[in-house]
DNA sequence: CCCTTTGCTGTAACCGGTTTCAAGCAAAGT
DNA sequence: ACTTTGCTTGAAACCGGTTACAGCAAAGGG
């Protein structure tokens, strides 16, 4: 374990100054080829790697982005999402040599701190904000603080902040079309947590697949939930408890939909059978699932990918005046769950 | 927008140095209670935060450590515990105001560039390895680099280096014990990825489980997996296919066993009933699964607080001799999907 | 042959903090 | 009245890079 070296001992052992050695460092042109030979010798054998920290403070560029996850309130499904959306902008931001930070928190204050201490401590050069709500209060700090903004999903009230989303409207009437032309009357729609924008644009999506086709809205039969298996469980218990037997239930996840069929399951309702459920996600073994789901794929890992290089171009050409986004479609995977009413 | 204060101009605002606004950020003594007054009035008014990157080159410390998770190669199951461990390591960072950079890449050679900027470009102060395996090439770099390294699983090969684990050995044999006290004779085991450490202990416990019981252990029936529920799934199709039924599996994760219960499924064999499944892990909804699955509980939230505060104290106290560890106890959690053979 | 241009290199300032050290000054001791 | 002590403060060096600028030698042009 040798002391790590520095660029003036890498110049003074190649008998050059530090100014030579960051240029060849860079691949800066202006060293004469025999010069940059001798430096680059003596930096492969001390195997000499600059510190990124020293370079981040003097060119006032850190290498790393910010993921910013909604802080723990929304449980497992979201942490699918999570997962293959980090998988997604990994894969894009090493690509570029960018390095991910993650600010995650138990609680609203830590949550609070992390992103102010990200957003004026100047550890990032950019985030990518999850799970963004109405006037989300944590855009603020970013932007007051200069720095780059995506969000996932629309941000609705900042009306230059880039984003990337999926498109959840079509997706929930597409679903929720499907349901009725079925034949199903009482819809219960599981939603995601209340003020979430991916929740407003899939209760959008609801009420208009019932305009179109000419129904009414019970508003009852909406219910926020986190989108965990919980919180599916939880909410179609409740309505068989009092003796509502929904005819079919769209959930805003995968996982609150599989909750929603395992309480069917305990009450002897044969889900696919009796009842349809659809989820929300097709995460991978929607399929497997007994049985198996009918869903609306979103595309998440490209998702990741695209946040990623909204961020990592927006980096590079500094402030344009137009937002950059990307809206995904989604597509009805229908499967086993569902059966006409 | 109004650009980023420097310690400098706070200083002049005040009317007072840097050293002194330094001292007041830092709680250090021997500055007046009136001059204290002052600068943190100064300070408050600007809502400044100091530079954390210039800070961390002053220091030589940056506040962040490094989260190495294993290449992409495992899948969804390492994904969940990922999550979770996830969870409890930020818990006990960002309590102590610590970031949390993770280290994940599509490709190996990414990956390996990704570990070494991250070891050698002094970016974190201390790195916590997942899936690690005897002797793991990347321990090395971290290791030369002189960096802490806290790693998830026993790391042979590395008697010094700190870790977590759960008693794999033992809940494997508690699981297989079971299983053969129920008087399964031939008990599939689905292991995890050859080579990883955990997979190596767990095939332990198998094996002293029959040895407890004067059992001999079938070689074929012990294969290696990486974790998934496709894993799992196709294990069990490949014995169904060939006519061979065990009468048990264990996996090594609970998504791995819920694959296998499908594939029984599938082929009209009823879990629980005429074939016992035992997982690893207890994921949360191990216990709504259909059947709700007998599986061997690990703390991994808990697993993940703990490589936290080991990574933690090593920071502070400086390299001791003695190795730091926890290996956690599992607990085998009967369900429904074992019975009587 | 002199002057300008070109190419290579080093000096020094800078990024924004922390910390050592010495100086200034008031209170206390003799 | 003079030294000692203790507290407060600022100047300057340092962390390890990047870069503007200037110097200098060799090459090119008239």
């Amino acid at each position: 374990m040798k002391r790590k070296m520095t660029i003036q001992e890498i110049a003074r052992l190649a008998g050059v100054s530090k100014a030579t050695v960051s240029r060849v460092l860079n691949n800066r042109g202006g060293v004469s080829p025999e010069t940059r030979r001798k430096v680059e010798e003596v930096i492969k054998l001390y195997s000499y790697t600059p510190n990124l920290v020293a370079r981040g403070l003097s060119l006032k560029k850190t290498g790393s982005i910010g993921l910013i996850v909604a802080h723990t309130a929304e449980r497992l499904s979201s942490h699918l999402f999570f997962i293959e959306f980090l998988r997604g902008i990994s894969a894009v931001l090493d690509e570029r040599g960018f390095r991910l930070i993650v600010a995650t928190a138990e609680s609203e204050d830590r949550y609070e701190t992390s992103c102010r201490s990200m957003a004026e401590g100047g550890v990032v050069d950019g985030v990518v904000v999850l799970g963004v709500r109405r006037n989300d209060k944590r855009l603020r700090h970013f932007l007051r603080a200069g720095i780059p903004v995506v969000t996932v999903g629309r941000p609705i009230g900042f009306p230059r902040v880039d984003y990337v989303d999926v498109d959840n409207a079509g997706g929930a009437r597409v679903a929720t079309e499907y349901l009725l032309r079925l034949g199903h009357e009482e819809i219960l729609f599981i939603n995601g947590p209340e003020g979430h924008t991916a929740s407003l644009a899939r209760e959008r999506g609801y009420r208009r697949a019932h305009r179109a086709l000419k129904r009414e809205v019970d508003g009852e039969l909406i219910v926020y939930g986190d989108f965990s298996f919980e919180s599916g469980y939880e909410t179609v218990r409740r309505f068989l408890v009092r003796g509502r037997v929904p005819s079919a239930v769209f959930a805003a996840s995968d996982l609150a939909a599989m909750g929603a069929i395992t309480a069917f399951k305990e009450a002897g309702i044969r889900v696919g059978n009796e009842v349809s459920v659809v989820g929300f996600d097709d995460i991978p073994y929607a399929h497997f699932f007994d049985p198996p789901l009918t869903t609306v794929r979103q595309p998440i890992y490209e998702m990741g990918k695209e946040a990623g290089r909204i961020l990592l171009l927006r980096l590079e050409e500094g402030t344009g005046p137009e937002r950059l986004y990307k809206v995904f479609p989604t597509q009805l995977i229908v499967r086993e769950s569902t059966i006409r009413s």
